[in-house]
DNA sequence: CCTACCGATCGGTAGG
DNA sequence: CCTACCGATCGGTAGG
C-alpha cells in the first residue's frame, strides 16, 4: 500500500512542511479567522516561498479547508478522545464538557476555540468552507446527543429527557464561556458554565452520586 | 445652537450620505465581519467615489468604529427601547429576551446579530475596535443584570438570586440561538433558547404568574 | 476659509 | 520547493 519510497525523502519532507503550515494556519485562524490566512503571510512567517506554500495546497480555499480539517484533529485529540476512556454515561458526558472548557482555558487554540471563531466568520456565507464548518458543528452536537442517549439507556438519565434541548443548552454554555474568556480575559466564565451545566445534568440524573458535587475545573483535566 | 444654515444644504447632504454608508456597512459586517468593509466596496455599491467615502470618515478604522456605533443604535432601537415601555420586573426581563430573539429571527442584521459576529472577529485582537466591541457587550450584560436586580427589588425574584450567573446563562442561550439559526438555517433554536430561559426564570420567580406559561415567539414581538 | 465630493494615482500586497 | 512575474485591488492622498 505504501508508495515506492523515493530515497531522497521529498515526499516525507513535503508532509512535514504541510503539517507545519497547517499548525501555523490553525493558530492564526483561531485569532483572526480564516480570512487572516494568506499564502504570502504563511510563507513569510515560516521562511518559505509563497509559491511553495501554494504548490502544497493548490489554492487558498483548499488551504483553508485543510486548516479546518487540522483543527478538527486537534479538537478530537484534546476533547473527544480522552472521553472515550470513560464508560458511556453521565460521567463521560461531564468529562466531554470539562475537557471542552479546559481546551478553551488552556488556549489549545491561541484565540479561543477555532470552530466558534470560524463558525461566526462563515456562518452567514455560502460555499465549501461554510459547509465544512457547519458539518463540524453538527458532528459535535451529534456526539453530545449520542452520549446523552447512552446515559439514558444505561439508566443514568431519566427516560423523558429532552435530548436536543439539553444538548442545545450545554453547547450554548460551553461556547459562551469560550467567547467571554477571550473577549474579557477573565476565567470566571468557566466556573459559571460548569455550574450551569452541572445544574442541568442534576435535573436529568437518576442518581445524584453519578455527578461531582462541585464543578472542579481547577484540576488538570 | 443650530449652525447658521447654508442654503445649499451641503452639510445635510453629507449627513444623509454618512448614514447611507453606515447602514450598508452594518449589513455587510453582520455577514462578513468588519474586515469585509472597504472604502472602495462601499463606494462602488452606493455609487459614490472612494475618496468621498474616505473624506466622510477619515480612515478605515474610524469607518469601522462608526459602523459599530451605528449597529449599537439599531440594537437599542429594536431590543432595548421597547423593553422600557414595560415596568421594571421579570416581565421587562423576559421582554428583553424575546426582543433579542426576534431581532435575530427577523434578521434586523442580515447575517445574524452584528455584535456576536464582530465579537468573534475582534475578541482575540487588540485595539480600539476590540475595546469598543467589548464595551458594547459589557453594556448589554450590565443592562440584563440591572433588570434582574430591579425584579429582585420589586419582590418578583428571590433575594438569593445569583445575578451574574443567571445573566451569563441567559446571554449564552440568546447568542447560541442566533449562531445556530445563521449556521443551520433553522428556527427551532429560538424555541429552545426561549424554553431554557423561561425555565431559568421560573426558578427565581416568587410568583409563577409573572411569567408566560409557554414561550410564545410566534407572536410579532 | 469651509464642505462634499471627483478622477487619478500613490506604494504595497493579494491569489495564482 | 525556487524566482519572476500577471491583473486587481487594498487604504489613503494629490490637486481642482
Amino acid at each position: 500500500m505504501t508508495p515506492t519510497p523515493r530515497t531522497d525523502g521529498r515526499v516525507e519532507r513535503g508532509n512535514r512542511t504541510r503539517r507545519l503550515i497547517l499548525e501555523r494556519g490553525v493558530a492564526i485562524a483561531s485569532v483572526e479567522g480564516l480570512g487572516g490566512l494568506s499564502l504570502g503571510r504563511l510563507a513569510g512567517e515560516l521562511k518559505l516561498s509563497k509559491s511553495g506554500v501554494f504548490a502544497l495546497f493548490g489554492s487558498k480555499e483548499d488551504l483553508q479547508l485543510a486548516t479546518v480539517r487540522m483543527a478538527g484533529k486537534v479538537f478530537a485529540q484534546h476533547v473527544v478522545q480522552p472521553a472515550r476512556e470513560l464508560p458511556p454515561g453521565l460521567g463521560r458526558l461531564w468529562h466531554l464538557c470539562t475537557r471542552r472548557l479546559a481546551c478553551s482555558r488552556d488556549r489549545v487554540f491561541p484565540g479561543g476555540c477555532f470552530f466558534r471563531t470560524v463558525a461566526a466568520e462563515y456562518g452567514a456565507r455560502e460555499g465549501r468552507i461554510h459547509d465544512m464548518v457547519a458539518a463540524a458543528r453538527a458532528d459535535w452536537t451529534a456526539l453530545l446527543e449520542q452520549t446523552v442517549r447512552e446515559a439514558r439507556e444505561a439508566g443514568e438519565a431519566h427516560a423523558d429527557t429532552d435530548v436536543p434541548q439539553l444538548v442545545f443548552e450545554i453547547a450554548a454554555l460551553l461556547e459562551a464561556a469560550d467567547a467571554e474568556s477571550v473577549l474579557r480575559g477573565d476565567t470566571d466564565c468557566y466556573d459559571r458554565a460548569a455550574e450551569g451545566i452541572l445544574r442541568r445534568l442534576r435535573g436529568i440524573a437518576t442518581d445524584p452520586a453519578l455527578l461531582p458535587e462541585r464543578a472542579q475545573l481547577k484540576r488538570n483535566d
